[in-house]
DNA sequence: AATGATATTGAGATTTGTTCTCAATTATCT
DNA sequence: AGATAATTGAGAACAAATCTCAATATCATT
């Protein structure tokens, strides 16, 4: 099943319609491969002609996320990022506090320990994130040697 | 050390000082022992008599959160939400998108498999967030009831 | 204690991401 | 086709968070 199916199929579910638009918004998620604001979106949308609404964009990327096609991430301070996840396998993020980096990571073991820790809980699991923030290994080790060299 | 100890050395280390404004937000943290936003906490303040600007809470917040002292939370889709999070044990959320219940959960296991992915990267985590959203067991339960009913 | 330099605060203005409004448009049903 | 219902777009409205800047508090020095 490819995105645009699942995405027909949540929409009929919630007796809502393909249209035009949401066919644009659609496509632009899944072209988009890396993580994205929808302002981003939105602006990309209207540099290539693409003819939707700025209020439109707002409403249909719950949706998307609601298909469990789009997750909304939290990793960061400033505005809500998003991916699509839909035919990805799934990973947790790092996130570097110094240089702002985001690290990718997946970890299956991780996976299923917090499967394994909802299922002790009877919670139906729709979606879960593991961020992490920190120091990248890079940023790490530029501030050990700039202290190698005060002292 | 105390939660106090902990924001002094934060502060001195950045040239700060513990003003009687930052004092008040740092026992009101410590005081509200469940998830809070910081409209809520300066409102909370208002009504006790505790004179600080709400713009002084905005400020001072995130030097809890660099001091190690509070974390943010990101479960929600609403406002950020904070927990004050030195002298207890992590934990995890995992929230219903149902009845919006936040259930908290510790997993030892779950720790260590972070840190250690965390180590293999040579990443320094801060702090970390396991956020898992879905549908909790009473909801699950009152779903499966709904649907034996009607079919 | 007085002085000057520096840091902090508070009230309200401002910014900014997001949501809302409602008339116009488009799709669906009979 | 004509009636009914859903969707869209432009801009207004909203609200959380940040910024501004004069007033105040704190600190360091004499
Ligand atoms: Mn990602
Ligand atoms: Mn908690
Ligand atoms: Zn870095
Ligand atoms: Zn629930």
């Amino acid at each position: 099943m490819d995105y645009r199916e699942v995405f027909i199929n949540y929409l009929k579910k919630n007796d809502l319609q393909l249209t035009k638009s949401r066919e644009i918004i659609l496509d632009a998620v899944f072209e988009t491969h890396s993580h994205f604001e929808i302002e981003e979106l939105y602006q990309m949308l209207r540099y290539k002609n693409k003819k939707v609404s700025r209020a439109t964009v707002y409403r249909t990327i719950p949706y998307l996320v609601e298909a469990g096609l789009v997750r909304r991430l939290r990793y960061s301070d400033q505005n809500e990022q998003y991916e699509h996840i839909y035919g990805h396998p799934n990973h947790f993020h790092l996130h570097c506090l110094n240089c702002d980096r985001v690290i990718e990571q997946n970890s299956p073991e991780l996976e299923k320990n917090i499967e394994k820790l909802a299922k002790r809980l009877n919670f139906k699991i729709q979606d879960y994130s593991v961020s992490i923030s920190g120091h990248c290994s890079l940023c790490e080790e530029k501030e050990t040697e700039r202290i190698d060299i005060n002292e």
